[in-house]
DNA sequence: ATATTGAATATTGGATCCAATCTTGATATT
DNA sequence: AATATCAAGATTGGATCCAATATTCAATAT
């Protein structure tokens, strides 16, 4: 298991630092599919007991992010092909819903923070930090929606494909396409029609899994 | 605190038994909002140390049914109208989705079961079982479009409203409302016109909505 | 050689104990 | 009387220890 170890403050309970630093580690691909999760081995990394340990990997399990087998460890929880494509609609079906809410109440402080996201993800050659800039581009377009039920559940449902996400960015025309798909998408919420912001952005996630299911089957057939 | 104590098995772990019961509790209204749970109380009801009761209030504050604050205890979760409303719109907008594409592969044995939990549901009056009986006529018409994800994020959301979609079913007109919308649904399905089936669903959900926020307001207010 | 049994080891789930923090209430101060 | 202070009790977060279960691997039987 590759993971780098972490001082355990006082401000924050341990278990939510494990918590962070195993989303991360898992989100970022260091941890792959399968991988087992062994109480000890992480509880010394931390410089706890496992008692946070077993805290931090129940509520990994409820964000989908590992498998937890009773008496047998946790391991690192996969997502098939089916489940892939139905987040992606998922997401597609909520994110539409929540820009067009937003682009009514949209500041120009976010449209102008959504810029800055849209420049430094293009300006990123770093795959690691793909994700989290690509999260604030859209978070700062949704935020003015208020939803806020609602983006805690796309964050989810995004923890869950993430480390599908940047293998899909890696592939031919993949970042090229994004940063198209997110100026348009820019473009409509700069210019109000909240309808078109929300096709756009059903567009973006429903291409970004035609070409992740692509790589999924092609890397199933490998296997 | 009213809860009843519960043997812990084998089969299970004492966390998820804790982990059910607590929710249970919670959703049917057992417990009210802002209820302290106090480790060691419950600990002493299940005849389990605080170990599986403190997995359980972690479950429980993911799916938003517990609030923990560092050093302070456990409180159950209460919901604004601003929250309630906001989980209404999303179950509106999945519900009406999952329906749709379910209609199309419904199976008659999938109907039939809908129309015995509507049966069920119309000839309890017991309202401590409205909740599970209304889940299971909607479930049974959901099940078919294999959308395992989506269902399981409804669940959630409705974990989180179910309390007050009971009290909402108890002001007036609020039975006899739902029985007539869950026949013009089952009808849809029945007739396979997946579009009428999610408008109704949706209808279905806006329109306990309208009625939970009168009464939330009202609440408010005498408060 | 392969399959099967069972003891040794590894690993998790839970109980008990200790330390850190919060809450309460009595006392002191203005 | 109202407010501030601080000690005692209550409560949680985490460490250590024990019990229950799973896994591994050598010895045995077929």
């Amino acid at each position: 298991m590759k993971l780098r170890s972490v001082d355990i403050g006082k401000t924050t309970s341990a278990a939510s630092i494990v918590f962070d630093s195993l989303r991360q580690a898992i989100i970022e691909g260091e941890l792959d599919d399968g991988d087992p999760l062994r109480q000890d081995e992480i509880a010394a990394l931390f410089n706890t007991s496992r008692i946070p340990v077993r805290e931090a990997l129940t509520r990994l399990e409820q964000h989908g992010l590992v498998e937890n087998r009773r008496y047998r460890g946790a391991v690192v929880a996969g997502i098939s092909v089916d489940e892939a494509a139905e987040i992606f609609d998922f997401r597609s079906l909520l994110e539409g819903e929540v820009i067009a809410a937003s682009v009514s109440r949209m500041t120009p402080a976010s449209l102008l923070e959504a810029r800055r996201h849209f420049q430094d993800f293009m300006d990123s050659d770093d795959p690691l930090e793909w994700g989290e800039l690509n999260r604030r581009f859209h978070y700062a377009l949704y935020r003015d929606s208020g939803l806020t039920y609602h983006l805690k559940v796309i964050d989810n449902a995004l923890d869950r494909v993430e480390r599908y996400l940047r293998a899909q960015l890696l592939m031919t025309d993949g970042l090229d396409r994004a940063n198209r798909e997110h100026l348009e998408i820019l473009e409509a919420c700069e210019a109000g029609d909240a309808s078109r912001a929300a096709e756009c952005t059903r567009q973006h996630i429903q291409g970004a899994k035609r070409t992740l299911i692509a790589f999924l089957e092609t890397r199933a057939n490998d296997a």
